[in-house]
DNA sequence: GTCTAGGTAAAACGATCATTCTACTTATTC
DNA sequence: GAATAAGTAGAATGATCGTTTTACCTAGAC
């Protein structure tokens, strides 16, 4: 069972990320919820609430289209992982990482940057959690990062890139490792 | 000399950087500007036609800033460029790249998307062509974007993570070569 | 059968926005 | 010394914005 307020935030949610944060009034969230605007204000006391439920909405969609049900072995779970983001990009993400347009359309908003950083920070735990390389969190933070931002101009090689760049941070890795023990 | 227009657009460039391009109203930028609001109006039809000044304004000074007399030598170089990078973003761009920014707050505007393909694809050439690495420019694209657009929440760290990232690009292609010609 | 919870449609409100216009000032040039 | 170019200050305009409010509808519970 879906409630009405995760539906409205689901369809806000897709409305924010075709047509960014700025140009969107009330009355097109309105529509693109399809409820009233009684009942939007009953659920989401202002916009900037809706700008937040949007993104938490996002942020627990990305996570699971991202990491769930990965395959164990390593080399195709490295494949998988950017599959899955440049597919997510693909079909959800015409105008890039809406969590950066957020901020970007309200800079001086602390909330839209925590909101930012958690979900970065999260991305960049799970991917080097998932890939074996625990030190790595900065380095998939990034990686991730130019991945995603460079998919408005560089479209879906960027995926490309970004599993080789993390094919080869993960040959140092176990270079340092193997060279390190000997 | 300097003319009115560059004047104008300067500090435009540097009001848009520091609030963003949705917060700033037409006041806002008068007084930022320290003209009329007849004066800019003269100079800029509209203010649609006064964010593409500051962007123009604003690749100038980038490439400027970056590439002007770098080290003759290749690893002072590379050591260089990220510096001169992080540099600009820490007195430049509180808010991340602007030319995203710009491109977020009005995501329909194909003007603004030019600008920003334009933009990227100079820098990753600049980059590849600094570098030694004319082939790689879409993976020197990449690692600048995740660069720059991981400063916001990964600050000064961005650019060491960046100049490591480039520096085992840098290896790869010295190997490839050397391995390839054996 | 009345009450209540949760919905719709849309008018009204006050604020703010981009843009234009009016009236005046100041140098420079012919 | 009149004309011109380029500036200032700020009022007026008309549209749009987020938010509140009024009036009405409907389905299930007691």
């Amino acid at each position: 069972m879906t409630t009405t307020k995760e539906r409205i935030a689901a369809r806000l949610e897709q409305a924010f990320s075709e047509n960014g944060f700025a140009e969107l009034g009330i009355a097109d969230l309105r529509a693109a919820a399809d409820v009233s605007l009684r009942t939007l204000y009953k659920h989401f006391p202002s916009r900037d609430a809706m700008v937040v439920e949007a993104l938490e909405h996002r942020h627990r969609r990305y996570l699971a289209h991202v990491f769930d049900n990965l395959p164990e072995d390593g080399a195709a779970r490295l494949e998988a992982i950017f599959a899955r983001i440049g597919s997510w990009m693909e079909s959800n993400s015409p105008a890039g990482c809406i969590f950066q347009n957020a901020l970007a359309a309200q800079p001086h908003r602390q909330e839209l940057k925590a909101l930012l950083v958690r979900h970065k920070e999260e991305m960049g735990r799970l991917l080097a959690e998932s890939l074996g390389l625990p030190d790595c969190e900065a380095e998939m933070r990034q990686i991730h990062e130019g991945a995603i931002q460079s998919w408005i101009f560089q479209g879906k090689e960027a995926f490309a890139i970004a599993r080789s760049l993390t094919a080869s941070l993960l040959r140092s890795h176990r270079h340092a490792l193997s060279s390190g023990r000997a």
